[in-house]
DNA sequence: AATATTTTTTAAGGCTTTTTTAAGGTTAAA
DNA sequence: TTTAACCTTAAAAAAGCCTTAAAAAATATT
């Protein structure tokens, strides 16, 4: 889940990261108003956190292009004033929340569940492919009265996985999925989870495997 | 369909790239200008889409060092300036077609489509010909119920024979544009692919064949 | 703040598949 | 019939991948 943070005032985007990245969430994070155009327009994000004042171009003119450029990224508007006029234009401009600075981060995190959420195509949290059922909301893989536990990354690995069930995905997907855009992740991190992976499939007794695609990339596949 | 990126801001790259293999396009991806020459002058792309500020070679240079040998590759410039001078001298040095940062997936997306379709080619999921099917997602070769598993190598060389079912496509051809402009491949190695080609179409009992035209090159032929 | 635990990265050696090479047999054009 | 082009195959070489242990980093606990 990618998150994209708009905010000139580098001490709270530094905040506002600190508390999404604990939630697990990725977040990259610029300072202007044309980085944050330039970035939100690559339509990757979940959802963006846009300040409203911002130098060269502010929040209200970055929803508005976002919108006439048919992105839909869900729009998280942040503000110090409390004015009705501003809340006004804010969401003619195409945000789709609101909120007032300062907040506590309970809420900012319940704002952008909820902005995440209504993007629907159902979160799905109890999953899984073959004979295995993968819960995302516990982390946990199992397969009858087996069970294990998967951490961040390995969770990560497996919902592409099974999210691309009748495709290969390739490593650079998965490196730019789970690590992010700017890592410096290389194949042997993706072969080290994939492998871990294999070995809690193996654990809980499932026939499922990972298949490997030379030079493609990888495959669930439901073994008898 | 394979699309070289040239772009020395990694972020951008790797959004583009993300873009365009969700569409089931091959990416590769190089972050400056002596890379982006070098690759690009393998011929083996359909797209390129060239930045135009980039380290120790510029987009210019680029496109118009390929005009002068002869890649015809249809380039997508990219460039953050708006201007009108940029404009020309970009269409003037080979460039096809000119998009201005920041842009939405979707004008890359029918920007990418359109310089492809010119070509006269489609993207390949599920192609076929004569009595046999290939499913370019998961490199699978099958006809009824058989089907087998085709590498990396085996899977472009059979693409290039489907998307010239109605002409004969030479050897040269196929390793510029498997293997390379610049590798030292031989016709024997042409000539070993075929071969494993042709014993895995007799496995799936396909009663297609490549015919081999002496001089010339190869052909699909469906028997009777 | 120090320590323990878990997660993530790194690196090396071994294994498998892919790719190349080479040699001897076959085909078809001249 | 001759000969260059082509086919097939085995085996050598290269590339890609797997696994694992151990180091490093992040996180939790005391």
């Amino acid at each position: 889940m990618q998150v994209l943070i708009v905010e000139d005032e580098k001490r709270l985007a530094r905040a506002l990261k600190q508390i999404l990245t604990e939630q697990k969430y990725m977040v990259d994070m610029v300072h202007d108003g044309n980085d944050g155009l330039d970035y939100a327009m690559s339509g990757i994000y979940d959802v963006i956190i846009l300040d409203i004042m911002l130098p060269y171009r502010d929040g209200f003119q970055i929803a508005y292009e976002l919108r006439r450029n048919k992105i839909d990224t869900p729009i998280l508007m942040l503000t110090a004033k409390d004015t009705v006029p501003d809340k006004v234009s804010g969401l003619n401009s195409g945000a789709d929340d609101y909120m007032t600075k300062p907040f506590a981060p309970e809420e900012l995190l319940a704002r952008v569940k909820a902005l995440t959420r209504r993007r629907g195509e159902v979160i799905l949290d109890e999953t899984g492919f073959g004979d295995f059922n993968f819960n995302a909301s516990t982390c946990t893989l199992s397969k009858g009265a087996k069970s294990v536990h998967l951490n961040y990354k390995e969770s990560e690995v497996l919902k592409l996985l099974i999210a691309n069930r009748d495709t290969i995905i390739s490593k650079e997907d998965i490196i730019t999925k789970v690590w992010g855009y700017d890592s410096d992740a290389g194949a042997n991190n993706v072969e080290a989870y994939i492998s871990f992976l294999r070995r809690k499939l193996h654990f809980i007794n499932s026939d499922t495997e990972i298949k490997s695609i030379k030079k493609m990339g990888y495959r669930l596949e439901q073994k008898p």
